[in-house]
DNA sequence: ATAGTATTTATCCAACGAGTTAATTGTTTT
DNA sequence: AAAACAATTAACTCGTTGGATAAATACTAT
């Protein structure tokens, strides 16, 4: 499939330029919103010429689609590596926000992109066939192992999927979207490596104390362990 | 303090031209972030000219600015009005939840307006003094409550205040503020009025779940009276 | 009235930014 | 090699937008 290169002034890789095309308007629109990105920037940022960005992906707008899309796309790819069935249900739940925590801190772009879209009113994404298609596989894992979790007597209630979806998601995505704002207004850095430490403790036990109704570890100060097992393990 | 109008073509009240730009400088700065904001479209929408605006407030990032603040101050004013210390500690962490909720449910601007400011990374929020002055008095109240609940045996753990503030902010603020692109993803509308007041008996539900290890009502689905008492009263 | 000040209106414009045109350069096919 | 095709570039168009200027208008103090 690729090519073996010669002494090419320019491969003929349109892939390769769409790619960085796309990268490099994802920054730029995660780091500016839609009115505030600058085509020239992007088209600069890619290594590329202007007229490149129409000639391959199409003008701002489809631009910006495609950047939205491929956000979605690669969340919901990795979402699917995430199995959680064989694990014991309050496991199971620590594993789910973890990931989605560790996700939102690895991807900040996606965050961003995330606030841009529902500024706009999730105008592009209603128009998208491609991202309705692609279901989170996260709400039928919370529904069976919060099932399990109820038969197992794990768990106290059965709650909701979707709102337990959410609300996991609020947790991380809250804290680090607003981070900026907030930091300012606590007067400290919730960004620096021991505050997120605390942060993700606090999530995992609101949410496996409101599940198991036991008492579970740390609800904010207290220093952890390596890999805090923030509830009984065994 | 007001004067008698008279019959004047435009009544000198500066201090009223000032209000009805801020407001028109909100709505648009809400819906559009920084850089989509039209100020033609602000000054077409408070009744006045664009050169009143420079006048009275300042160039762009002024009224931005300006704007940002105001409503810094709007919801730590009625954040004062709201007194839990005389409630018991359950009843008082649900007064809180509800207030907050509702406080973003009536100031979808609000919600917009950090983001947009969280977009910039706290920009313009990082050179206000005005606004790093304005401490919540959200903190200390969950503080003292949480001390409480610990104290009469409402509550099982002490959670740190801070985390619980920026935890019960999340739970409502993600959801609104990202309705849009979830009510694409999830095929449904999470802003019409029983998805709401589901959401609302969710997050009580779990953050009270969670402090008191008593299991609550409803998690989810379940219809709820009027005025949900989400927790046992008595 | 008169002078002075605060407020408002009517234009103006330089910079910028999205998108286009047309020419150029490289690669493949025949 | 030459025609056909694909990728890339530079230069330009043209509407928009933030911001500025100056002059007019309403009010206030004397």
């Amino acid at each position: 499939m690729a090519k073996a290169k010669r002494t090419l002034k320019w491969q003929r890789d349109p892939e390769g330029m769409r790619l960085r095309i796309l990268q490099a308007a994802k920054q730029e629109f995660a780091a500016h919103g839609i009115a505030g990105a600058r085509v020239d920037r992007i088209a600069a940022e890619a290594g590329a010429n202007k007229r490149m960005l129409y000639y391959h992906v199409g003008n701002k707008e489809d631009l910006y689609l495609a950047v939205l899309e491929g956000a979605y796309e690669k969340i919901r790819a990795e979402e699917r590596t995430l199995d959680l069935e064989h694990l014991d249900p309050p496991e199971a739940i620590e594993r789910l926000i973890e990931f989605t925590w560790n996700y939102f801190i690895r991807n900040p772009e996606f965050l961003a992109l995330l606030n841009t879209e529902n500024l706009a009113r999730a105008r592009h994404l209603k128009r998208s066939t491609k991202v309705k298609s692609m279901h989170s596989p996260f709400v039928e894992m919370i529904r069976t192992v919060v099932r399990r979790g109820v038969e197992s007597g794990d768990f106290r209630v059965a709650m909701d999927p979707v709102q337990l979806y959410i609300s996991i998601a609020s947790l991380g995505f809250f804290y680090l979207s607003n981070s900026a704002t907030l930091s300012v207004i606590f007067g400290r850095d919730l960004l620096k490596k021991p505050a997120k430490d605390e942060r993700l403790a606090h999530m995992v036990a609101l949410v496996l104390a409101a599940l198991t109704g036991k008492s579970t570890a740390s609800f904010g100060k207290a220093p952890k362990p390596l890999r805090s097992p923030a509830h009984p393990v065994a």
